[in-house]
DNA sequence: CGACTGCTTGAGTCTGCTCAATAAAGGTGG
DNA sequence: CCACCTTTATTGAGCAGACTCAAGCAGTCG
């Protein structure tokens, strides 16, 4: 099914993803309907599909036998889960809210790209950007402090899924909980309340009530907050 | 002064690597000699020529601006630095030994790759290796204490570089030093230190001295200690 | 042989975690 | 529409894993 120019599809234009291509995906999947929690594939599975994110949001994670968890990415509408060459998914996959997405089996996928160049090219891109988020991350999870976790996260979701700047504030939806940020910034949900409010304390953000997202005050002093290093030890004495 | 092993490049199919195709590149690129920290390429730098290690090691990292440093990959005999779509580097990288690479430029790459579908289907399931392995680095960063990650960190490099068992043991060579080993897993050099010395008292490993690597006693341990959690905090009383 | 770099080990501190209690929302069924 | 239950967020107190700082000790190299 041909989705029309409605909102979510026309967010990898707008935002000037490569990989508009994908759009026609669409034509050949069967769309899936997820609940919030329902799992899309799990980590281990063979990697028979992949899917396109219509509307809602996934979280594709991997964990310990222990139960700890580490979230991988956040999948928006426009954007693929599942992208492999090998035979099972790396990660699983779940719904954080009402989810809607276009399956396509990876045969069909081959199949397509070996014949079009532009969709080749716009599968490395795809592959190339996971690259480069990954890597990006790890050195939020091993070099930066909580403080500086959430103000890049938050930056990040402002550029993927954020409105419009106007007079200067601009407003980030956020679909996950507070737990889910923390699973996918390697910290405890109560350090990511505290981060959140010590942002909001120091007029760099809002948070939004009830949690759905948090509102940029001062986006200056939240790009500051990226690279600040650990507490600076008193300023004086 | 650490040594490369003898015939590096047939590694790649002796692990059962799938670009042993790469090969061929090496006809075609120019070689390259590094001392020890000499860098190879620079974050941001435009993307012109990606590299293949023939001997030695490479490292892979991104900075923040006051200093803090992570390590996102060690590239090892075989293995392609700066593969990427993009038009620059999304992380620097030098050399931790003596260390030659071959150098092509990404203009040849894409001609080569272009009118070879196995060339392709390699790129793709480097690149494909390349996401996984920092994806699965994520887990490591976000959710495992110190002496988890050296654990998956000795496992890791055990697989990649380690010289075959006899009678349950097997030598891990390590070319990088503490303080790298710590850039990599996101710990303080000491830190490393204190993990190995506890892994070493626990009889799981040897450390060789003067520090070039360790030696895998009791592999069952070691692979307990990938997944423990935190201190079981008394085991009785 | 001396200077340097890298590793070890100890002491003290701090960031972020755990545990716990409370509060606020959302969903459900009567 | 309201009582009830569940889930999620907030906030505090205490703890601990890992960091910092510092001293001491090899090895290595010039």
């Amino acid at each position: 099914m041909r989705v029309a120019a409605t909102h979510p599809l026309t967010d990898s234009v707008r935002i000037g993803r490569p990989e508009a291509v994908f759009d026609r995906l669409d034509a050949i999947g069967v769309i899936k309907h997820l609940a919030p929690h329902e799992s899309l594939v799990l980590e281990g599975d063979s990697a028979n599909r992949f899917h396109r994110v219509l509307s809602g949001t996934i979280a594709g994670y991997k964990a310990t036998s222990d139960g700890r968890r580490q979230i991988i990415a956040f999948f928006f509408p426009g954007d693929l889960v599942g992208l492999t060459v090998g035979e099972q998914y790396a990660y699983g996959a779940e719904a954080l809210d009402r989810t809607s997405v276009c399956s396509v089996p990876r045969t069909r996928m081959r199949e397509l790209s070996s014949h079009s160049p532009t969709l080749h090219e716009d599968l490395l891109a795809a592959l190339d950007r996971e690259i480069g988020a990954a890597q990006e991350r790890l050195l939020w999870l091993g070099r930066k402090t909580a403080r500086e976790r959430i103000a890049c996260f938050l930056l990040e979701c402002a550029h993927r899924c954020g409105t419009p700047e106007e007079d200067g504030s601009q407003t980030v939806p956020l679909p996950m909980s507070q737990l889910e940020i923390g699973d996918y910034l390697g910290l405890a949900s109560e350090t990511v309340s505290r981060a959140l409010a010590q942002l909001a304390r120091d007029g760099a953000i809002e948070v939004l009530r009830p949690f759905s997202g948090v509102v940029i005050r001062d986006r200056r002093r939240l790009e500051a907050a990226m690279d600040e290093g650990p507490e600076p030890l008193g300023t004086g004495l």
